[in-house]
DNA sequence: AAATTTGGTCGACACTTTGTAGAATAAGAC
DNA sequence: GTCTTATTCTACAAAGTGTCGACCAAATTT
C-alpha cells in the first residue's frame, strides 16, 4: 500500500474544496465519496480525520445533522479565506503601497478590470 | 540546549528578514548577527542549513563573495514576494471578482486610497 | 431483543518540513 | 605548516499531515 503519494497540506486541501463548492453542510460520507470521485480509495476515518484536525483550526464547524451523523460545513468561504490570507500578507509587508503596486502590474487586464470596477463603490 | 521554541518556519522567516532588510548581499555571518541580534545563540551551520534550504527553494540566490565566502540575497524583494503570493491566492479561487470585494471590503480607509492610487496609472 | 451496520473518537505509524547543530572538509590567513 | 573559519554533510528532534485499524455507540434490520 503506497503510504503517500500526496503533497503536504493537499488531503485537507480536498476537503475544503467539497465544503467550499457544496451548498450547504455536507456528511463524512458526501465528502469521502466527492474525494475518492477522483480515484481515489480513501478509508472514511481518514476523512474523518483531517476534519477533526480542520476543526481545531477552526476552519471548519461541525454541527449534529439526521441521526447521530455530523454535518460538516466550512467556516468561511473561500472567497473570504483568500481574502483574508491576502490580507494578512499585505500587513506582512512594511511597504504595502509597493506592494500593491507590485500585486496590480501582475494582474491580467480582465482582473484589472474587475478591480476596478469593484472599486467603483 | 533547548532545542526548538520556535514556530514552523519562523527560522527561515528571519533569515529572509535579514536580507530584506538589507541593501545589498549578505553574508552568512552577518545573517548570524542579525538574527542572534534578538538575544538568540544560534550556530552558524545552523543559519547555513537554512540558507540551503531557501536556495533549494529558491526564495535566495547565492554567489561567490571575497575569500571563501558566499553572498546571499534574496531572489525576490519582499513586496514581489508577498504580491506573488497573493496572486496566486487569487488564482487559486474560481471567483476572483467576489476575493476582490471580500478584499477592499476589509482594507482600511488609508490602504484604500493607496490601491485607488495606484490603479491611477 | 439480538445482530448488523455505520458514523465517530482514539491511538498509531509513516513521511515531510523545519529547527538545530556536530563532524568533516577545505580555503585562506599568519 | 598550523590555525581559523565558511561551507557542506549528516543527523536527530519535534510538529504537521496522510492514512488507518481498533474500538465504541447509535441507528437499522431481522
Amino acid at each position: 500500500m503506497s503510504k503517500r503519494g500526496r503533497q503536504q497540506g493537499e488531503l485537507e486541501n480536498l476537503v475544503m474544496e467539497a465544503l467550499w463548492d457544496s451548498k450547504g453542510p455536507l456528511t463524512s460520507q458526501e465528502i469521502l465519496d466527492t474525494v475518492n470521485s477522483g480515484g481515489g480509495d480513501l478509508a472514511l476515518t481518514t476523512i474523518l480525520t483531517v476534519l477533526s484536525r480542520l476543526v481545531e483550526k477552526e476552519m471548519v464547524t461541525r454541527e449534529n445533522g439526521s441521526g447521530r451523523s455530523l454535518n460538516f460545513s466550512a467556516a468561511e468561504t473561500r472567497e473570504r479565506h483568500s481574502a483574508n490570507l491576502m490580507l494578512k500578507l499585505l500587513s506582512g509587508t512594511n511597504n504595502p503601497a509597493l506592494t500593491f503596486a507590485q500585486f496590480t502590474e501582475s494582474l491580467t487586464p480582465k482582473q484589472l478590470a474587475a478591480l476596478r470596477e469593484t472599486l467603483e463603490k
